[in-house]
This record gives structure tokens, C-alpha cells and sequence, in this order.
DNA sequence: AAGCTCTGCAACCGCAAGTTA
DNA sequence: GTAACTTGCGGTTGCAGAGCT
């Protein structure tokens, strides 16, 4: 055996990894990442596979642009609790605290520019608030509808050197397939109806996809025959 | 058309809190 | 009770694409 030990990966993700992960975490849920990074066989930490999920890969992610009433909830929540980027991410779902973070960044940096560029002393020295960048938005903020705007996923490029039908597919498109009760049988993946391990649901990809979906899981397959002492069976996730 | 700057996003790092043995 | 391990959070950085000169 020559099996060289690599060092762990960092950087993007590849959409074989990707695939990898939302095999594994399909599977095992969404904790024990450390384990979940060992077991997929991505030379990954455990936290790297959290963020990239997290971030990325999960279900229901909303992608694009804020709304106006996203931001003008950042906003209101920012000056309420400050970078508490987790709790704000709680009252925005679809967005991830990475997300929020990175908009209240350059937000900041664009509304700073913007007062330097003014340095008008009169208006008001207090710090920014929702009011003074949007001083006309409504005052209902409620959780608007689960918008999925077209996102740049890695997956969905994994789709574009394939099938024809199946370029351009866009990440947000995959989940929405994915909620669909329609579970294409054979992979026995769906691990059971109501395991309430996580947030998946059914199948994570497209009927066409998951000839690839299988080829990415081929080497978990073997893990997990290799690892019954961990109390998993096949198709069926654990509860943690 | 080419080079430069800006913007948005993905990912890493370090630390703290929580959990388990 | 405590040490080791895992997870979550916030800060920061680097890169790629878009827009501008």
C-alpha cells in the first residue's frame, strides 16, 4: 500500500468534495463534524466541513441580494445587539451569520466612504442606525417568503460539465427538487422519513444527479461497512 | 483594450463555551 | 470535579469578478 497521507485540505471546496460532504452529512447528520470529516474522506477538518456546510451547502440557504426588509432587519437587530452575527442570522432564515457579517462589512465600509466623502459635521454624530439608511422602509418586519434567488453553487457547476438538460442548474433549484417527496429509490439514503437528524430532506439531488451523487459516495459506502462499530447502518442516520 | 480599484464572498484562525468520558 | 474533546462564534484575510478610468 502506498498510501501517501495527505496533508489536511484547505481552500475552495471542489464539487467533489462538496458531494462528499452532503453524502456524509446526509447520513450522519449535521454533528460529530469531526467525524463527519474523517468518514467522508475528504482530507478536511471537521470544522472546515461545519463552515462549508454551514455556509454553503445547507438546505434553504437563500442566495443573492438582501431584501430591503433583510437589511433593514440587520439594521435594527445590529444596533440592538451589536455583532451577535448568529442571533441576528436566527431572526434572517436562509442567510448564515457569515452572510450578515460580510453585508453589515461592506456596508459599513460603503456608508463610512459615503460620510467621509459628506463629512458633514451637522447631521446627527451618532452611530448608524436602520432609520438613516432607510428611513422609508415599512415597519413589518416578518419572515418573507423563502425567495430562492439563483445562486452560484458548486454543485451546480458540478451539473454543468454533464447531461445537457442539466446546465445552469442552479443550487437553490437542486434543494427545491430535493423537498419534493419524490425520493428516487435505490440509494436508500432517505434514512427513513422522520430520523429528525437534520434538516434534509429526502433525496439531496436531482434524478440525474445522482449518478454522480453515487459515484461521490462510493468511498464512504466502504467506511461505513469498515465502521459498524459506530452503531450505523446503512440509509439510516443517526440521531445525535 | 488594458490596467486598476472596488465589492462581495468564501474560507481560515483563534478563542470561548458546551459536552463527554 | 476535571481534563479532553467538540462545536460555535466573531474577526480577519485572500481571491475573483465587476466596474471604472
Amino acid at each position: 500500500m502506498v498510501t501517501v497521507r495527505e496533508e489536511t485540505r484547505k481552500g475552495p471546496w471542489t464539487e467533489q468534495e462538496d458531494l462528499q460532504l452532503v453524502c456524509t452529512v446526509r447520513l450522519f447528520g449535521e454533528r460529530r463534524w469531526d467525524f463527519v470529516a474523517k468518514v467522508s474522506g475528504l482530507n478536511r477538518t471537521g470544522k472546515s466541513c461545519r463552515l462549508r456546510w454551514v455556509n454553503y451547502l445547507h438546505p434553504g440557504l437563500k442566495r443573492g441580494r438582501m431584501s430591503p426588509h433583510e437589511e433593514r432587519l440587520i439594521l435594527e437587530l445590529h444596533a440592538r445587539w451589536g455583532n451577535r452575527w448568529s442571533r441576528i442570522a436566527r431572526r434572517l432564515p436562509g442567510r448564515t451569520d457569515n452572510e450578515i457579517k460580510n453585508y453589515w462589512r461592506t456596508h459599513m465600509r460603503k456608508k463610512a466612504q459615503e460620510r467621509k466623502r459628506n463629512m458633514s459635521p451637522s447631521s446627527s454624530s451618532s452611530s448608524l442606525t436602520y432609520q438613516s439608511c432607510y428611513p422609508d422602509t415599512p415597519s413589518t418586519i416578518g419572515v418573507e417568503g423563502q425567495e430562492l434567488h439563483g445562486g452560484s453553487g458548486s454543485i451546480t457547476s458540478i451539473l454543468k460539465g454533464n447531461p445537457p438538460d442539466m446546465d445552469g442548474y442552479p443550487m437553490d433549484q437542486i434543494w427545491m427538487e430535493i423537498e419534493t417527496p419524490e425520493v428516487p429509490s435505490g440509494m436508500g439514503l432517505d434514512g427513513g422519513s422522520d430520523n429528525g437528524c437534520s434538516s434534509l430532506p429526502a433525496p439531496l439531488l436531482p434524478p440525474t444527479a445522482w449518478d454522480y451523487y453515487q459515484e461521490a459516495c462510493w468511498k464512504m459506502d466502504d467506511e461505513i461497512k469498515m465502521a459498524p462499530q459506530f452503531g450505523y447502518s446503512e440509509g439510516v442516520g443517526p440521531c445525535f
